[in-house]
DNA sequence: CGAGATGTTAAAAGAGTGTTAAATACCGTT
DNA sequence: AACGGTATTTAACACTCTTTTAACATCTCG
């Protein structure tokens, strides 16, 4: 549920002490924060490939507009996410941000809180944009006595339900749903921990263990281990 | 899943240049498109039965948060789709548009891009509310010895009556109208909450935390969390 | 046999949750 | 508009369960 990659924002905006508030909110929220103190500052550090642009309108000049607008023409930043944040209602402003095309606009008064869920709103919508969405297949499988499903949570063997916690769960899952691929320990914490989280592999023989536990029998027999390679559940 | 039907989208707007504009990206995105120019046009073209109504606040006058007010008093668009748009930055505004019932609100200079997501988001939203399950069709519901309705508002636990305040209603509600289903903290807020509502999801566990007191050993028994995913109705 | 790989267990570390109380927002009355 | 009561939200702390680490046992195969 939690992000996996740290996300990195970049903010564009001279107001010493907005930014030093702003950064303040992003960084307890988990990302991490790039400055730029004007607009050239902003297109050389957007190299280093944020996750979304906020930029300010930079003291009523039109700064952060010509900014967007810029970005928008190059192809690599069409999806990215920019939000502007304003501090006044000028209708000329609002004419030029209409071309422009920013993702959201947030006026600067708003709260932390507030901020941060919109921008979580944002990056949520360009994330879907871009895979747009496969979402959950099917929500649940079975394997002989076996019925996992995910809408519920639950296991069932030969009708019995067992729990198991979280990461045994996807584990499982991952697994029956493929059945008979063999996942390397590696892979396996990439696609359920996610690209940068740091556990040893072994961790995930632990995991593997307590379901085959959990499980039984039938753990026993269909959680196979392929020594020097991983695991997979018997074809 | 998806009906084949066309989806049409009515714009209460009285801004031509804008109108204009926005009719061409919805209709590029396959909607067709109504045009009202004010809030009676709004208000008898509403019979057409569109899938979606976007709104302006009409010049600063609050007609646009009348009619949302208006639309949600009427059952038969209780659930349909209000985005309002704005070009004021005041959060005033937001937060009346939000109480008032309106789905998602949307500063007008945001790209077209960002506009059909976010109208997608909305759709899909109340799209899912409505096919996803029982609710409105059943205005009771019964689980043991508990029975729910909606039409009264009243909770019975054995044939007691138990008052719930209105977030905690609508929390149980959605639970029980979905036995089994987990829900994580995001998805309650965004079901009950609403898109735009900004709360720590903390909240919600505090409503369930008084969901189980009030319910006493039916709650501890049937209100089940799940580590890590969030919560269910124990199936 | 021995080295590398895996199974297993228990304890440490960490994340997630229950719960209470205090702060804030809301609503109907006066 | 001020008031009082209720609902909702936030914040804090304790506690539980999960996850991870580390250590040791066991296995496999050249």
């Amino acid at each position: 549920m939690q992000n996996a990659k740290t996300k990195t924002i970049l903010i564009g905006d001279d107001d010493f002490q907005y930014v030093s508030w702003l950064r303040a909110t992003l960084e307890k929220e988990g990302y991490s924060v790039i400055w730029a103190q004007n607009a050239s500052e902003v297109m050389s550090k957007i190299s280093t490939k944020p996750t979304a642009v906020i930029v300010d309108f930079m003291r009523g000049q039109s700064v952060g507009l010509d900014l967007c607008r810029e970005l928008r023409t190059l192809p690599e930043f069409k999806h990215l996410p920019i939000i502007v944040l304003t501090r006044k209602c000028e209708d000329s402003d609002e004419a030029t941000g209409l071309e422009v095309g920013a993702d959201d606009y947030i006026h600067k008064s708003v709260s932390n809180r507030v901020l941060s869920a919109r921008l979580r709103n944002v990056l949520k919508r360009s994330n879907a944009l871009e895979s747009d969405n496969v979402e959950e297949a099917a929500c649940e499988i079975t394997l002989g006595d076996l019925v996992i499903n995910r809408q519920t949570h639950t296991v069932l063997l030969k009708g019995k339900e067992i729990f198991l916690p979280r990461k045994e769960f996807e584990l499982l899952w991952l697994l029956v749903a493929n059945k008979g691929k063999v996942f390397s320990r590696e892979m396996l914490l990439r696609r359920i921990w996610g690209e940068s989280v740091y556990v040893t592999d072994r961790t995930v023989d632990v995991h593997i263990c307590k379901i085959r536990q959990r499980l039984g029998d039938f753990g026993q027999e269909n959680l196979e281990t392929i020594k020097g390679v991983g695991y997979r559940i018997k074809a």
